[in-house]
DNA sequence: TTCGTGTATTGACGTTTGTCGATATTCTGA
DNA sequence: TCAGAATATCGACAAACGTCAATACACGAA
């Protein structure tokens, strides 16, 4: 899991609030219009977002997303992003770390799939209603 | 703007997709998982996601939305994030320039207020449905 | 077991980012 | 006009990021 090396208290020298504990909200927090966000909570959400905040990143959920049943192995997203192997299994780590993809191994080939609401619930705290 | 500064063409050995045109649409683009984001739509959506993709920067959103009117300036925002007044400042350019605070200074006060539907518009390409 | 193929990891490199102190700018009030 | 206050900009720095070539790993086929 990603959250393991969350830093609970980033500046221990700011106010009490900074130490609060992240929010157990599945979309990680209320809307960020309604109240507050915490510092633990801004932390775990700026960690999905930075995530996804990358053009070559947000190409590859899209054409995992656009693919034959929703899935692709890397070998299909070397050609349309234009970056090496290497490269793109970077992103698909991060993607994947991120909770947006999942990996499933068939034979040699690893097959990337867009996890089910992971990107709603990105949305959710950005919503105004 | 921002926007002066895409390079619309960042690998021309990659193929032709990559040299199309951004999406005309308000909220950038269609729905990921719709449609393939082409390169170009994708590096506008990623600039605006990047700008929020910061745990100061979602914090001052968010303050600002729960602020009297809508509306704070930055001496009242220097201490929640605990960070030094050029920072804050510096920050709140970068979600000025992003779309999502705009700015009007009265006196030797900067408020900054938060721009109806931004955060909505960068939503929406993410949900599903 | 050995070979070939698809994928992941490593190490290196230049670029971008977040932060600060120092300074410039802009405005108010005297 | 000048002094002080709020904010913005500049210059520097360390840390994080995106990329690649080289290499390691995992698996199927012979």
């Amino acid at each position: 899991m990603t959250l393991t090396d969350l830093t609970l208290v980033t500046r221990d020298e700011a106010s009490a609030t900074l130490v609060s504990v992240p929010s157990t909200d599945a979309a990680c927090c209320a809307p960020l219009t309604r109240e507050t966000i915490t510092a633990a909570d801004a932390e775990v959400f700026s960690r999905r977002l930075k995530a996804l905040a990358d053009p070559v990143r947000l190409r590859l959920v899209s054409i995992v997303a656009a693919s034959e049943g929703q899935e692709a192995c890397v070998c299909d997203l070397i050609e349309p992003v234009g970056l090496s192997q290497p490269t793109v299994s970077h992103h698909l780590k991060i993607l994947t770390e991120a909770g947006f993809l999942s990996r499933s191994k068939r034979g040699t080939w690893a097959y990337y799939r867009l996890v089910p609401g992971a990107l709603d619930a990105v949305a959710a705290p950005l919503r105004s209603v």
